[in-house]
DNA sequence: AAAAAATGCTAACAACTGTTAGCATTTTCC
DNA sequence: GGAAAATGCTAACAGTTGTTAGCATTTTTT
């Protein structure tokens, strides 16, 4: 009767959650079975239902709390003044790219997988998204106001920079030459800098 | 008994394809039943199999032959020795943008579901991705020796370009004010010009 | 050390999966 | 119009799915 391991810091239920969010990216959430799931923290698959109560409920808890990892750091970010909007877009590029290097698993699921959320999670969630890329549209149109940022459809340029940083998935995928903070350093350089010399 | 429509350009193993590229985006492969297909297409399930080989055969059809088409005008563009490193790169850009806002379903199930292709055609179709990128890379490293690009990682380059467009999915969800045309100058003009006034 | 709580196990369920067999009907071809 | 090919249907298969019930064992608390 094997248990599954926990310290101070890590409940079951955590240890639970994380290996779904690993499984979840792999094999995608559908064709994730908590036999699988059970097997990879050395379980049988039953025993996962005295710390869980759904698979389902595993997915909210990795979408949600990505979610509100990146709610979190728009909503400190607002509050300094002193920063300018060039500075602000930068600040959440390099974030993302963090996230993006650093909790590849979670984040991976909650941009891919969400859509396999119930309602209302899933609803609620598209929502958050929406309301996050406004927020970032809006600090775009300061920028341009302010004549920091050239005139540019702010929309584009939030979905570019969201998207730009899924690259990363492929860098995991093959950890070459280059390190994390060049891989940051050239990104933010290519997306707030531009291209041309 | 309802047959599968077909016309003079569209075999109804080609219906059923784009059918099935629908579904396996909107709900993922895994998720998407037989039957699920066989509705949509206005048939039972085991009719299918008149057609098809096997519901792999589908991801396999739309996979490669996206693949296919990224390749062909790479291909097509190196020939071409007129073009300078910058309006290569400028060329394949706006190609992905058009792939992206013209046949969504099947780029993003190339994209996200090739996953779930069988050995060996997995191996194979990331081994097209590797190698695509390898040369999208070469084309960045001629412009940098040309002093037409300032000095920058390839690789990152590269991942940022390709992951960029994907953006666009989301512009597809919300239709708004932003047109298609419009949406593609300004990510040209983000990605290729750069933010900074 | 006894009682309570936590955690594990086996067995089982109903629903769903991709696919095949066998047969009926429609369309195409000569 | 008759033969051959194409396409559809129903029924069924073996395997897998998430989850629950009931019970055994271990850990924690008193």
């Amino acid at each position: 009767m094997a248990r599954i391991s926990n310290t101070k810091n890590s409940t079951r239920k955590e240890v639970i959650t994380l290996a779904a969010a690993r499984l979840f990216r792999e094999k995608g959430f559908s064709a994730t079975g908590m036999r699988d799931l059970a097997g990879d923290v050395g379980v049988e698959a039953a025993s996962l239902y005295n710390h869980i109560r759904s698979k389902s409920e595993l997915l909210q808890e990795i979408c949600f709390r990505i979610a509100n990892a990146f709610t979190a750091q728009l909503n400190e970010l607002e509050t300094d003044q002193k920063t300018t909007s060039i500075q602000k877009i930068e600040a959440v590029v390099r974030f993302h790219i963090r996230m993006w290097i650093d909790r590849l698993d979670e984040v991976l699921v909650a941009n891919n997988e969400s859509k396999y959320l119930e309602e209302p999670y899933h609803a609620t969630f598209m929502n958050e998204r929406r309301i996050y890329v406004r927020r970032l549209e809006m600090i775009i149109e300061q920028g341009i106001r302010d004549g920091q940022i050239r005139i540019i459809e702010p929309y584009a340029v939030v979905l570019t920079l969201l998207s730009a940083v899924r690259g990363i998935e492929f860098w995991h995928r093959t950890k070459k030459n280059i390190s994390a903070a060049q891989l940051e350093e050239s990104m933010v350089a290519n997306l707030i800098g531009g291209l041309k010399k």
